[in-house]
DNA sequence: TGACGAACTGACGGGTCAGTCAGTCAGTCG
DNA sequence: CGACTGACTGACTGACCCGTCAGTTCGTCA
């Protein structure tokens, strides 16, 4: 069998099962409180193979984030790829976004964009996929537009603007704890979704 | 002389010492890379001191916090109580909020934001403290709208919508580093507070 | 003057944790 | 079969760092 083309598939299968659990453990506990010795316990396996497949514990957490973030991503835009009127598809983006959908999935990003203050890796990824995002929502407006459905002076300032707004409102009701409420968080979207189409 | 009259003079001078020292290592280092004993060496002074006047580490780290944010409300506060029209002072305030304005200040949220998930004291500290912020703000522009400058449907509304645009774009520029230009920033900013007060 | 306590020191205990390493074991190839 | 390799173990080390504590200094008050 041909040695050089790179692990083979049983080394893949157990580096994204010890990616799986690094998130899964990072999602309890926290970026930041991970430690290589929880994620070894997890799958009862021991610290010595966690660093046969990943040097250092940066490296793991850094790879373990984009994993997770890649997937979400890849599950958004197969929701965005159904058919729908450009409104309907707009609605989904934005639900998906949305804070209360999926709390600990945030609380991994605002956790992540601290991370990334000071590492470059996260930093990379953070930016990488948090601009994809931006992206697809762009796209849904523009496609709006271009159907004569919205009508945005400029879909990728929408699509900023309106990004920006459910990161900030994401951060007020996950990190603070509810100040303001998830109904009130959704007629702030709405209003701001009505503002830029309308 | 009373004692019962809680600390003297001279304790409080060297709590505000220390507090003040931590901010500088926070902003430095990061609030999760900074040790007791970097505040002490900052000081001249021993880690025993540090733990004189501080309990814990995370009662020094939430403290030092609260003071650095409730430093930067009193400026902001300062500066909303002069004489301008509407208009004049809410691009005071929206100046002020602003993330190119003050970076390390930014970094500091960002990363406040990430600790209060776990942390309850910093919990309670952001969330007093990115509310009253917010209340600023929106008593500028009910001020606005009340003298007829500006024509917001719901002032308040108004004021948590620029507000966490804003913070979601200081994430974009601070965390990432720069994807969205400063110009670019301001202009989207712009936009939105002529939409909101248009 | 001497007692007293508040402010302060610096060495140290104790716990945590990332990364290492010698060695085991199962499967494969010649 | 026997040599070899790659996956894996688990005990260990070395570093880090928080919080403690016995002891020192110094100002104040009786």
């Amino acid at each position: 069998m041909e040695k050089s083309e790179g692990p083979g598939p049983a080394v893949e299968k157990r580096r994204i099962q010890i990616l799986e659990a690094t998130c899964t453990v990072m999602r309890k506990q926290g970026i930041a409180a991970t430690r290589v010795g929880d994620v070894a316990k997890y799958l009862g396996i021991s610290t010595g193979l966690v660093h046969y497949h990943f040097d250092t514990k940066d490296e793991l957490l850094a790879a373990a984030f984009r994993h997770a973030a890649e997937k979400e991503l890849e599950a958004l835009r197969l929701l965005v790829n159904t058919d729908g009127t450009p409104r309907e598809l707009l609605d989904i983006v934005v639900d998906n976004f949305f804070p209360a959908s999926d709390f600990p999935s945030w609380r991994l990003w605002i956790e992540g964009w601290a991370v990334a203050l000071r590492s470059e890796s996260f930093r990379r990824t953070v930016m990488e996929l948090d601009e994809a995002w931006i992206e697809v929502l762009a796209d849904t407006l523009t496609d709006g537009v271009a159907s004569g459905d919205f009508a945005c002076v400029n879909p990728r300032d929408s699509a900023w603007r309106l990004a920006c707004l459910i990161e900030g409102l994401a951060i007020q009701q996950v990190a603070h704890g509810g100040v303001i409420n998830d109904v009130e968080t959704r007629r702030l979207v709405a209003d701001a979704v009505e503002a830029e189409i309308g």
